[in-house]
DNA sequence: GGCAAGTCGATGACATGTCAACGAAAGCGT
DNA sequence: ACGCTTTCGTTGACATGTCATCGACTTGCC
């Protein structure tokens, strides 16, 4: 403790490296999405989810879950979502404390439209610019430092982060 | 257009782990800085950007750029900050449209007891879990896509309008 | 000098996210 | 059957970020 171990050349360069792509590589993907598509990355997150089901459809707790979000900014968006006409809210038919959201046709419509260009971004600006080497290492580190963050004894304030398949 | 190229196995792996990875460790870093420092992690920007001169001073247009922040948004915070009395305004000697960011004793105090900490954490939770070649792959990937982000005739660099022809 | 254009920073309106609290409905143990 | 606890989703208050705009000032050009 009383001897922090700052960080190399080497991991400051990788440390602010990563915080500085974070910002600006969203900044493009959302800047294209939204002129391309008239949507947000959120929005595309949640019809992404929802199209990948069979029905399009799916219990609010189980969208929030796999999309890592609170319940209560899922609720938020897709009240706005559905003043757009992009999803509807059904009851649950198994629990009536739940809701279901569904994917409207022109939800479908949106997503399916956006998606290819969305995926031309990710690749122009991102996964095109890495060397397969360099793709499969990203895999691996990311993938190891969500286990790790999902998995130990943290917790403590938040009943939040839900690990998943 | 017509034949999207989507994202093999490889490259959705990677793509997928970087957006979750990004999620959960932004929220466990802000949890736990907020929690044994009192900061937010834009606090911190902040904050580490300005002692990181000599006189704990810069311009308010040298800060956003610096942070990649428009101008609004760090006015805003600066705001926020200056009610806490983390920084104060001064107005700027040669130029009396602008104004200067100054670090007061108790921002110095708060980014000098908050480091430690949060370098910690950043170890703990990313540095640590990579090889050194890791470290490098992560540096060097990052700034090949920030360069690439920043260099081409792609509008703005930064948050700030461009003009378009 | 003087005017047009650009830059600087602040601001208000608005979009979005967080947090705590709530009512309703399951679940659980007895 | 009955409470106690938990889960579900919503909501309102608030924190934060974006966008357009403004007034003040500087700069460039004649």
């Amino acid at each position: 403790m009383e001897a922090p171990r700052w960080l190399d050349e080497r991991e400051e360069r990788a440390w602010r490296g990563y915080r500085r792509m974070r910002l600006l590589l969203d900044l493009e993907l959302a800047r294209e999405l939204t002129q391309d598509a008239g949507l947000s990355e959120a929005d595309y997150d949640v019809l992404s989810d929802l199209s990948e089901t069979p029905q399009g459809r799916l219990r609010l707790r189980e969208l929030a879950d796999r999309m890592l979000w609170s319940r209560s900014r899922l609720s938020h968006h897709l009240t706005r979502m559905q003043q757009r006409g992009l999803v509807t809210r059904e009851e649950c038919a198994d629990d009536a404390r739940g809701s279901v959201v569904v994917l409207t046709p022109a939800g479908r419509q949106a997503i399916e439209s956006a998606a290819p260009g969305h995926v031309a971004a990710v690749r122009r600006h991102l996964i095109d610019l890495l060397t397969p080497a360099e793709v499969d290492a990203l895999g691996a580190l990311t993938h190891r430092v969500v286990d790790h963050l999902a998995a130990p004894g943290l917790r403590a304030t938040r009943p939040q982060p839900a690990a998943e398949a």
